[in-house]
Formats: structure tokens, sequence, C-alpha cells
DNA sequence: TGAACAAGGTGTGATTTGCACACGAAGTTT
DNA sequence: AAACTTCGTGTGCAAATCACACCTTGTTCA
């Protein structure tokens, strides 16, 4: 079945840079390509947006169905629209950041069923199409919001402890904190509750675990108190 | 001549936010629809992507199309596309800030061979589709720019007085600052340059004017000196 | 022509915020 | 029990931010 328009219409398009925090490194996953535009080279995981689904939805199902991920949290990053940007044709593509949590630690060292695999974003393969551009774009949005929003917790687990949102913060922002400062400035927020636990298998003294409290930053914000790093 | 594809396609639009500094406040253009969805509502100017253009390129031509506005500074806000925002059928629209000098005083009080007219933020009236939506993350995008980045100035005719930016950034943050610590601030971050010259037909005391020197902030930059309100 | 008016332009001290910094406590290993 | 590793905590100094008032300049109008 065929479908026509009185004008020519660009295919519309979703691509995902989903990200996690694991060892210690932000990682992303991508896809190796095995057809002709930018064979062998590595991409975001994407695809065609369905007629009856919006623009997340169509994000969110394709990252499912290419590398088996769901629970993400996903925020736009903008529209790729260059005129040549895929040479099989006219496509304009809604890129977004997924962020997701550690504990589903769904396809870590490679689900090697799939193509999809996990990079260390400082170690990136050769990408496809504007993908680098996509990527690095990303990180730049996830740099500005996580000064500003509670976002970083979307890559740890429920119950982490502070030594781990000091480090995801450090990997970020690629700058290093003073524990102490660090400590006060997050606690200070009051964003976070202690949940009266300790990790559990540390070599050495356990630390506290804390949560992240969405009510409280909701209230927060109410009373116009900023959230920043 | 039909176009024909495999799989349907939504339309990809885009869209203006088109702001203007004038008489104190920010005004921003609309145009009256004639037609079904929406009739006699107010929409944002913009149009379909043609085949050959960049959306930049695309949302620079409609907006001329349509309200002869041209020489505007454009920054992608983000790509719109839940499935019903238009009841003719599917489209997926990339909005954008636009912001003009107001020097070149194209249309303002409304040239009325077109059905476009400019309106103030603070008094708009009913708008068609998701527009009020896409004003919001408009004003919100502005805002948070206008913090980091020297984009304040695209609102401003070449040579301006501080008073004018300090009521520009008065009414984007609508907030008001201290005279002397506003000025304070925005000169320390040596970017603006004193052009020698005052201004004319003031009723009292002429200000003095000053430009943006864009050589001196690109070099701030390198520095690793921040542009922060 | 000078008095009244309106807006322009300038500096200081008080308060707050940010930053650097070190050590005892807890738990594990040998 | 000694040695090791990581956890968790408070203070003082420096820098940045904020609040604040008056004289200057130019115009208008009596």
């Amino acid at each position: 079945m065929k479908h026509t328009y009185d004008y020519p219409r660009p295919a519309v398009t979703t691509d995902c840079v989903a990200l996690r925090f694991s060892a210690g490194h932000l990682k992303l996953v991508l896809i190796q390509r095995a057809h002709k535009p930018f064979k062998n080279a590595w991409a975001l995981p994407g695809g065609f947006l369905d007629m009856d689904e919006d623009l997340k939805t169509c994000v969110c199902r394709e990252l499912e169905e290419e590398t088996g991920i769901t629970n993400v949290f996903v925020e736009q990053i903008k529209a790729y629209g260059t005129v040549d940007r895929d040479p099989r044709g006219r496509t304009v593509s809604v890129a977004f950041l997924g962020l997701m949590n550690p504990d589903d630690s769904q396809l870590d060292a490679g689900d090697d069923a799939s193509d999809a695999q996990w990079f260390r974003i400082d170690q990136l393969p050769k990408l496809a199409f504007d993908h680098g551009q996509v990527i690095k774009d990303a990180l730049a949005l996830l740099r500005t919001k996580v000064r500003s929003e509670p976002i970083g917790f979307e890559l740890l687990p429920k119950k982490f402890p502070l030594r781990d949102l000091q480090r995801l913060y450090e990997i970020i922002l690629d700058q290093s904190f003073d524990k102490r400062n660090f400590r006060r400035r997050i606690l200070d927020l009051g964003v976070l509750v202690d949940v009266g636990q300790v990790e559990k298998n540390s070599k050495h003294r356990a630390a506290k675990l804390y949560r992240f409290d969405r009510k409280k930053y909701k209230q927060m914000k109410k009373n116009e108190v900023a959230f920043k790093l």
C-alpha cells in the first residue's frame, strides 16, 4: 500500500543518545550498521515515526526494539534537518537524550545476540550520519541541565551513596569537587533523604544510602528555591 | 504532480516565535487565520519545509513571506509532534525563536495590508494549535539563554544606551535590577564599548551609547571567562 | 537667564556566599 | 591488634554580591 501527497515530504525519524553510568564512566549505546551508507560505522538507535505515536513514544519504542532497553527518562534535544544529512533521502530527525538507571542492568557488557554495544563516551568509534554532532549536543544538554535540574538522579539507582553521586557529577561536568563542600551543598538542597541503610558488600566502611525525594523537590520549586549546583 | 512513499509520512513545518523589543515591551508577531481549523484565531508564522532547504532557511523564508520580516537571529527551540496537534493531519513542527533588532522597524503598528500583527507578550489573543505552549517554551528559552549568552543584544539596535539594555533584561527576566550594580556587572564583562556618542532627541540629559563587541566576546569565551548575568 | 525638572552617571561598606582545608571513626584484612 | 581503606564531619578566610544616595548634565519653561 502506497501513500501519496501533493508535495514531497521528508521522512521523520527519532534518534536516542541513551546514557548509562557504570563503573565510573558514562556509556552510550550504539548500533553497528550492516548496510550501505556508513556500512560498519556505528549509529544511534532510532527509526521512523509512526503516524499514531508521539515523538517520545517513538524514541522509546525504537530504543526498545533495537536494544531491549526500557524504562528510560527521555528529554528532547532538538531536531536535525540539514538537506544532506542522510544520503538516501531527505530526513528530519528529532534527537532525544535518554538516561537510565543502572539497576536494571539490561545489556551491560553487550548483549551479543544483538549488534548493540555500550561505549564509553570518551572512547567512541566512527559514527554514521551527523550522530557525532548529536552526541556532542546531547552531552552539552546534559551538562547544562544537571546544574539546574535534578536529572542526575536518573542515572543512579533509587538508593545510592553520596560518593557515587559526586563521582557522577564529576564525570558529567569533567571537574572535581571537594568532598565536604559537595556533600554540604547537595544535602543543603534538601531533596535527598537518608534511607537509614548502608551499602552492602563494601570492602571497607560502608556508606549511608540516600534517595532523591521528588516531593521535596517539587515543594522546593514551588517555594521558588533554585536547584543550583 | 504527486509524491508517493511506501509508508505514510507526517508533514514537516517550521514555526517562528519572532520577538521585538519596542516601547518597553516584548512583542510577538502573529497571523490571523482565515480558514477552518482555528478560524480567526492567531497563529505563529511558519509553513512547510521545502525539500531543498535546511530548517533554518525554511523558518526565515516563511517569516519573510508571511510578515516581510528579514534579518532575524534565529535559534531552534524544539520539535513539536503530538499526534493530534493539527486536526487536518499529522504534522511535526520545528519551532524557532527569532530575535530582531528594532532598527529596521519593519511592520510596527501592523502592516495592515497583511494580516500580521504585533502583540505584547503579556497581551496575547486566542492562539491556534499548540502555539500557546510553543510561545511559553520560547520565552523560557529566551530567559535561560539571556543569562548565559549575549543574545539580548539581538533585540537592541547596534548602538544603545545602558538604560535600554537594563529595561530589556528586566522585561525578559521579570525582575528589576539596581542601576549601579547592573551597569557595573555589564561593563565589567568587557564586551561593550562606548561608541563616543550620545542619544539624540532625548528630553533630558542624553545617555551615552554603547555597542556590543562580538570580537571581545569571542576572546572572552576563549579565555574561559563566563558571560553570566 | 536662571530655577525647576528629569534622567544620567558614579563608589563604599555590610552581608552573604564560596572555597580551601585535616582528622577521627568505622569497618575489613592479615 | 595493627594496618589499611573509605566514611563522615566544621571552621576560618577570601571573594562576590547586594543595598544604598547624591551630584552632574542637559532641557524646559517661567
